[in-house]
RNA sequence: GGACGGGUGGGUGAGUGGCUAAAACCAGCAGACUGUAAAUCUGCCGCUCCUUGCGGGCUACGAAGGUUCGAAUCCUUCCCCGUCCA
């Protein structure tokens, strides 16, 4: 069962759209929308936006598609907002530095794997999809000078990510400040009700609300979830910081990645990665730790749960079984990569360790194997000068480090 | 347009002619301990070759040239960034 497929029960749909997020400007808004929605039957406008900038989505980027799932649910128009145009301009956002411009190629290449991506959450036949290029394309220049005519420099510079980069003498392309005026219009044509976003994003989420006032519109209702914090339990998930993980990666990798994560950490993976409901999550929390809830069961649990969002309930459960047999019960994995040789001439142990993929390079794989890094067949092998026999059939099984490894089939 | 300051390894940031593959810190990797957690400790942390060594070769401090036995360090030109002035 993947999560687009459910469908919920929700007695309070407030709370339920309220849950973890981490501010509703303002609920009251929210409130009286939801009750006048209830009352018209005409569902709210959802906006999420997206900009194209990397291929990949990973868990980070599903805590704010799970709350636009939530609408869904709840019968609200969900609106996926590609940023086609707007990755052209590069939100500043998070930014140190002014981002480096993408080619309209790439960014056409990227929404298509957004997409498919996304529906492993959303529900197709429920997304509206729309491209900002649609729109932000046609303006003209006096549209956009129009546009800039309705916010002040002094505001756009409280933005923090601004503001720190002046104080730091780092460079702010003009261009940059036009992101958040187009972002914001980009509400103004939707006629958005409710626009979601990271909470870094509030900046940006709060302008399209003054825009649209500028615009005559109704204002939309904020509401931000919080940033997923990467593996490291230090930065904010991002697939350049490497401490993602990405959601086609196989259930394996998953799975190891998220029990790789820390005890204190995975509280907030439960919180914004599953459906848990809040008090059932606290009275996880409390029996946890005590004789009955030993962190790493919970832990897996944790891991199963996500697992299964995207790969579906028996790849979840095999990839826990296969954890269990490698890391508890020290035994091989089932179904590790394989790779086949022809027979040849013996090879250096760091040599096959590169072809295989384990390591970049030569040095670094002697490095790996000097450190005791390296098994074959579970036997460690701290021999550089070790010369692999591959003259006749075999097959042997090669681990570098705690979680890489492939079976070499020589034949 | 003018004056001034700056561009160093994944990041921050030392280094002003040889002792610098480049301090320190962070990140990363491996090992120990564990629950593949956290914390801690130890080692590693450009590429490559072998006889795996306080070993050889190559590449690297914005770019290209030059001075020098020798340059991240000096000179020239160019590119980029910031500050102040207009």
């Amino acid at each position: 069962m993947t999560l687009a497929s459910k469908s919920h029960g929700i007695a309070d749909p407030l709370a339920y759209l309220r849950k973890g997020a981490a501010e509703v400007i303002r609920e009251e808004d929210l409130k009286a929308k939801l009750e006048q929605s209830a009352k018209t039957g005409k569902p709210l406008r959802v906006k999420l936006g997206v900009d194209p900038t990397a291929p990949d989505l990973h868990l980070g980027h599903t805590v704010v598609i799970r709350k636009l799932k939530h609408f869904q649910d709840l019968g609200h128009t969900a609106i996926f907002l590609v940023g086609d145009f707007t990755a052209l301009v590069g939100d500043p956002t998070g930014q140190s530095e002014t981002r480096p411009a993408l080619t309209p190629e790439q960014v056409q290449e990227n929404a298509k794997t957004y997409l498919a991506q996304v529906y492993k959450i959303l529900d197709p036949e429920k997304t509206e999809v729309r491209y900002n290029s649609e729109w932000l394309g046609k303006l003209s220049s006096y549209d956009i000078v129009r546009l800039c005519g309705k916010y002040r420099l002094a505001r756009m510079l409280e933005h923090e990510d601004f503001r720190s980069r002046l104080a730091g003498n780092q460079p702010i392309s003009v261009h940059e400040l036009l992101y958040p005026l187009l972002v914001a219009y980009d509400s103004v044509v939707l006629e958005a009700d409710v626009e979601l976003g990271a909470t870094e994003q509030k900046f940006n989420l709060l302008m399209g609300r003054e825009i649209q006032r500028e615009f005559n519109k109704p204002q939309q209702v904020v509401l931000t979830m919080p940033i997923l914090v990467g593996l490291d339990g230090q930065r904010k998930m991002s697939k350049s910081l490497g401490n993602s993980v990405g959601i086609t990666e196989t259930p394996g990798e998953m799975f190891g990645k998220l029990m790789s994560i820390s005890d204190e950490r995975m509280w907030s993976y439960y919180e914004l990665l599953t459906d848990i409901a809040p008090d059932a999550l606290a009275a996880l929390r409390g029996s946890t730790g005590s004789e009955h809830g030993h962190p790493m069961d919970v832990k897996m649990e944790l891991a199963r749960r996500i697992v299964a969002d995207f790969h579906g309930l028996d790849a979840a459960q095999h990839a826990l079984d296969e954890f269990r047999r490698v890391f508890r019960e020290g035994k091989a994995p089932e179904d590790s990569p394989v790779v086949k040789l022809t027979r040849g001439a013996p090879k250096r142990l760091s040599v096959l360790l590169v072809e295989m993929g384990l390591s970049e390079s030569r040095s670094e794989a002697d490095r790996l194997i000097k450190q005791g890094g390296v098994e074959i067949d579970n036997q460690r092998a701290d021999d550089v000068k070790l010369e692999m026999d591959l003259s006749k059939p075999s097959e042997f099984l090669l681990r570098a480090g705690k979680k890489k490894f492939v079976r070499v089939i020589v034949q």
